[in-house]
DNA sequence: CGGATTCTGCATCAATCGCTACATAATCCA
DNA sequence: TGGATTATGTAGCGATTGATGCAGAATCCG
């Protein structure tokens, strides 16, 4: 916050002074892990040394403090898992397949880190830092808008009809995928998530089959 | 835990001494609510003494410790809810029924609460207390083999076909329910967790139309 | 080399953590 | 009333919390 050199890693500039002993993205990614898995208050300071094997005055150098490390690990988890949640999402033809994709991905993802999303799970607001919840808080308000713009689009090309409602069928797809974190996290293994998959798409075709206005 | 006497309240036996100045299950009440609300690690005791209006040792001669608490405010929890979660579905007169007042009336008491199901978003296990942990656990994994016993119940009625997957339909349910809460906590209405139910229900019909076996 | 700069390890800060000892207050039974 | 029992309030326990001061080490530039 204080010192604007210190977040940014001053990529062009040439560091002076003494060089620092540890990897900054490793000691970030064992960070993330750690918050990933225990939350945010659960999670210690001498917890995060432990795990990213320094000091903690090397831990406030280089990332300021537990608040924005834990945002920077946010970052970096959202950079981390960008490509695996959206990359069949972006290169899908139509809505339809976008959202299967979509939802396959997740499951992929989930039955591997089995510690369900670190967006979707976190409760930091809710913890008292309203900061952190804020983040976050956008972060999977982002989801929504992006599963929406995609309908609106699948709309625009007249794939889906104008009159169904948009806000709908992106809240259900929304929260089957949240849903699936949760049960993920209770050990739930790949094959019972794509089934949860499958039925959700189910429910899309029949919403979409159904006449707009009841 | 040491004292039988304490945690059972007594309820028949004359109590001596020095009698209680506050309620007790007002006290547990709002431990209950904070719990609920900010999580057990983010909850600390001064936090507690606060909402409970009392001081330490006496939350300590009532509850025992933290955990205790904690253990409590669950059960606690469970008792004023059950009736409203669980009443629809085993009122109702099929298994469809029952899911839908099930889901239904879990979407009415989300929209009701805003921070979601205690026992769904519960972290404790990750936090790093297993014990309470497995209690959120075993709490959860009861809805499922509810929902899994509705449906076998159904199939021995000939409701629905033996060769439907229970467990699909089970995971599927729970899954959707579980997603709700995620939803409700960062701010969705009543009439969007009705659409999703909505739209769970149409996933349900649609399943049970498909052939078994694919 | 010397001086500036930056990082590391030791030691520690004030504050808070979960929890309790102790003296006093309020009730019961006799 | 007096002794037994239980609850309350003050005050504080040792441990841990998030976060630093400081001396020394390691690099840079000149």
């Amino acid at each position: 916050m204080q010192n604007p050199e210190s977040s940014g890693e001053g990529c062009g500039t040439v560091r002076r002074g003494r060089p620092r002993a540890f990897d900054r993205e490793k000691a970030l990614a064992a960070a993330m892990h750690l918050f990933w898995r225990k939350g945010y208050s659960a999670t210690s300071i001498s917890d995060l040394t432990a795990a990213m094997g320094i000091g903690s005055p090397s831990l406030y150098a280089a990332f300021g403090s537990k608040e924005a490390l834990y945002a920077e690990a946010l970052e970096h988890y959202g950079r981390m898992h960008e490509a695996t949640a959206w990359g069949g999402f972006l290169a899908a033809a139509t809505a339809r397949d976008a959202v299967e994709a979509f939802l396959r991905d997740t499951a992929a993802g989930l039955s591997e880190a089995a510690n369900g999303c670190m967006v979707t799970l976190s409760a930091v607001g809710a913890e008292g830092h309203e900061e952190l919840g804020a983040l976050v808080t956008s972060a999977r308000n982002a989801t929504l808008i992006r599963l929406e713009e995609r309908i609106e689009q699948a709309k625009a090309a007249g794939e889906i009809d104008r009159l169904v409602d948009t806000h709908r069928l992106a809240r259900f797809v929304q929260t089957v995928q949240n849903g699936m974190s949760l049960i993920a996290r209770d050990g739930a293994e790949l094959g019972e998530l794509i089934a949860v998959v499958d039925m959700a798409m189910l429910a899309w075709d029949a919403q979409l089959r159904e006449p707009p206005h009841v």
